[in-house]
DNA sequence: AAAATTTATGCAAACGTTTGCATTTATGGT
DNA sequence: ACCATAAATGCAAACGTTTGCATAAATTTT
């Protein structure tokens, strides 16, 4: 529009008349410039749809304004980036880091290179990396905080680790959801989901303790194991339910989206919830509330989280050491089980 | 580990006792350079784990090898970002960028700057910029477009634009999603949606088109007009069967998440689907298939679009016009829908 | 009114690559 | 053996900022 050849902060400085390192530092609001020339200069930038050119910027400062997001997808076959739970994090950490001036490079797990620090760290890509997610393998992200890289994990913050976690408490969670099934007159109450995966591990700690305080049966048969998803959890509960009947009256899902596929392998048999089955899931995604019947639930906030976690690695950015830190959980009612 | 100061191309030139012009252009493959050597210094600057300085070659070559994905919310009221179609369109980009060399830099309309070219490509940020979704205006938009900065939309490939939008066929969705509900016998078919959207726009069209080929009443209150979320598309149903008794006995539904609303509304009526009310969605999210009953709907291939979209930005980068394309759609009919 | 201090601006080097051109070394032709 | 050509490497400039230090201008102090 204005003009082809792109402008440069040199060329900026001929047409006021200053010299480069004015324009820089008024286009810095850097004090050390007379106000007037400060406002004069940031005025003419916008005249002319100045822009700084970062690649420059960031070679002199060694500093990027880019956090690299990864996804830590469990294995390949993608089922994990269709959890809205995932993404719906990935959406507030952007808005968190882009209101404290940082923005977002997006990976995964699955693509990025094998040295997390090395690629984009060392690179100049990133100045910090945050995880979603710990997986079942941790083996990668102990070695990018082996480095010192600045770096906040989403997970289990009460796994003992030599990196930040950020995560919702998932035991008490776990507890909580099961006590719920309890209190609502549940006697043989399932665990559906992977026992594995760190997070999920701890949320079965807390069922089990439920199950002992409250004495009920803590078989082992009660424990269904499958992978975090619908359709895995669809298979298992039709798959139980064929070979020994209907030998449960609660489930606690490990997540919302195994609720979902059980509720599916269900009702399909028309077994009523919560008449017959009461269920429960985690994370309150935004359709637990547009099921039917509307899905009860443990809520993680996940906004608070994505401020938590960037600000943890802002203090990172500081040299300050970075904590592992709870974020609180939220029972949630609704419909899906009975509430005597 | 190794080294703690970092390693520059000069230092491994030094270390391997040759010019840092051959040590660029020895890992850059360059075949100017004796083959053994190339792989000699490959094979040191991996055992010192040495990796390029970004910021320094970008601003060499001007060229930084990231695309900027931008979500166009709708509004402020974060609801798209909770879309799963969304984002499963981000992962399946993410993959094919990857896939190209290039990085996603994620980023939304709410959060971004003004001026997308100026903001993106002039500061050297990123090479190209790719729009998901037209929202309901698309100065923004235009704007870049105007400015001739590489530019792929997802959207509705059939408005006329001077811009690329790669998307589904909605004018043929719309249509042959109202034609399996007529086929299926329904006779007064609902519309549900947001017209005013590009995308929705064209379904709604096709839907129009069906009717009248099939001579079905047309009628101007059978287009519920709703904001495209599921609470949206609850409440619009619930309300109008309040207001005028259960007048439909089809509807076709602007996308899954909408369809997922509408099941609600009518299962708490027990009204039965597909029984009374068939209903079909669009975009065939992951969950489509596990809700109960299975949700029939119109399929978008994103894997293949995020394919097309990034095809079309090199294109670009090559200083070759882009063009709008079509993605195929598929009809998919599963529980929700009677079928004759 | 000159000296001392404060305030405002400019000079020039540096960040770590890439690349056109010059130079050296190897290969081949007579 | 010598020259012409081809292959391999090195030199040095450039990309566009930022910033320590030096200088110039304005202000205050004596």
């Amino acid at each position: 529009m204005t003009n082809d050849n792109k402008l440069t902060l040199a060329g900026l400085a001929k047409l006021a008349g200053v010299s480069t390192s004015t324009v820089s530092r008024a286009l810095n609001d850097n004090p050390l410039i007379k106000k007037e020339t400060r406002e004069k200069l940031q005025a003419l930038a916008k005249e002319h749809n100045f822009s700084l050119n970062r690649a420059a910027s960031r070679l002199r400062t060694q500093k990027t304004n880019v956090v690299a997001v990864i996804l830590n997808l469990t294995d390949s076959t993608d089922q994990s980036i269709n959890d809205p739970f995932l993404l719906k994090v990935v959406g507030d950490l952007n808005q968190s880091l882009n209101k404290n001036g940082y923005e977002l490079l997006l990976s995964n797990s699955l693509m990025a290179n094998e040295d997390w620090t090395n690629y984009f760290i060392n690179s100049s890509r990133a100045d910090g990396i945050i995880v979603i997610g710990q997986g079942k393998s941790t083996e990668k992200i102990e070695q990018v905080a082996s480095t010192g890289a600045p770096l906040v994990v989403w997970g289990d913050p009460k796994v003992h680790a030599n990196y930040a976690v950020v995560g919702s408490n998932n035991e008490l969670g776990g507890y909580l959801a099961t006590e719920h099934l309890i209190k609502g007159g549940c006697k043989q109450i399932v665990f559906l989901g992977d026992p594995e995966h760190a997070e999920m591990s701890e949320r079965h700690k807390g069922y089990t303790k439920a199950l002992q305080d409250y004495s009920l049966t803590s078989n082992d048969m009660l424990t269904l194991s499958c992978d975090i998803t619908s359709k895995a959890a669809y298979e298992k509960i039709a798959d139980t339910i064929l070979a020994k009947g209907l030998h449960f009256d609660g489930i606690v899902a490990t997540s919302d989206m195994v609720a979902i596929g059980a509720m599916k392998a269900l009702k399909e048999r028309y077994i009523s919830i919560p008449g017959d089955v009461s269920i429960i899931g985690f994370d309150d995604i935004a359709m637990a509330e547009l099921l039917h019947p509307a899905l009860s639930t443990v809520k993680q906030d996940t906004k608070k989280a994505a401020q938590v976690m960037v600000e943890q690695l802002l203090n990172q950015f500081q040299g300050k050491a970075a904590n592992s830190e709870v974020i609180d959980i939220e029972l949630i009612a609704r419909k899906s089980t009975r509430s005597l």
